[in-house]
DNA sequence: GGAAATTCATTCGTATGCAAATGATATCAA
DNA sequence: TTGATATCATTTGCATACGAATGAATTTCC
């Protein structure tokens, strides 16, 4: 085979390759709407507070009182972000603030009655939302794919 | 055992039930943290361009002309996000717009020769990107993982 | 044909999500 | 101790993402 073959070979391949490239089978894409599904199914069950809001409360829950920082840091938020979730859970009364008293940087997050009672009534809620996510699949699959997911994340 | 201790088992079960409850166990919890991570990765190889704005391009590519509101179906946005993506690819001179001749509501979208060259050049990026993001799995994980979420998306 | 329903696109409002710049405070190190 | 670094929080700017309302054009159906 010449060198010319080759080239064309080559040419062809690649040519092929990015004729195959199918956006619907891509991991991002396909992460993208799984995501998306998700987020739909939570809103038709919990109408009044967003996945990200729920996380916070949930965290809170478990770790109590902590810096808006290090609250981020566990649920996965950077500081701009966690700032924007905070800010609405506080304008609601779920959430309250205060600064660390020997470290004057640190805003310390934590619920408030009402916040703590909110929280505890979504969570059965979570519950469901969790199952009907995962409804597609069995519960074999469900095991395997959570496991997977989570190497992934 | 009478109907008190059946009471009292299932009040036990619930409140061990919401103790249980782990934010980071939960599957929307870690398809959030998933897909932050793939969006990681295509940045630090695509970084003048969003998947969602690569997700348009790969898609007219694919399709050659449609309406906005077809091409936000395909590639799963609704009505109001897929307009600010083709507008700030049109800014760009990416895709190019025109009315439907026959259906004068229907905006037509369609790949620039610059767009074309552009996602030719990015296929195989995205191709890396791809790849990398599975790269915490083996090609047998793979297989079984991609399954799975599209079951679920 | 014409009223009702549907479709396509746009706009507004709200909520993530992240990069980059800034200011205040703490910590580290020379 | 003080100058360099690091950390915490805030702000700005940009880009999804979606519900709801609106207007224009088309289709359906009587």
């Amino acid at each position: 085979m010449s060198g010319e073959d080759n080239l064309l070979k080559l040419v062809e391949a690649e040519e092929a390759d990015d004729h195959d490239y199918l956006l619907q089978e891509q991991v991002g894409f396909i992460l993208r709407k799984a995501h998306q599904r998700h987020v739909s199914i939570f809103a038709a069950r919990i109408g009044d507070l967003t996945p990200p809001q729920f996380a916070a409360l949930a965290k809170l829950r478990d770790v109590g009182e902590t810096s808006q920082n290090q609250l981020g840091t566990l649920i996965a938020m950077d500081a701009a972000t966690v700032k924007g979730v905070i800010d609405r859970l506080k304008a609601r009364g779920l959430v309250e603030l205060s600064r660390h008293e020997v470290d004057k940087r640190r805003l310390l997050v934590s619920l408030t009655a009402e916040g703590r009672e909110a929280i505890e009534r979504l969570i059965p809620l979570a519950r469901e939302i969790t199952q009907e996510t995962l409804a597609p699949l069995t519960n074999k699959e469900i095991a395997t794919f959570m496991k997977l997911l989570a190497k992934l994340a």
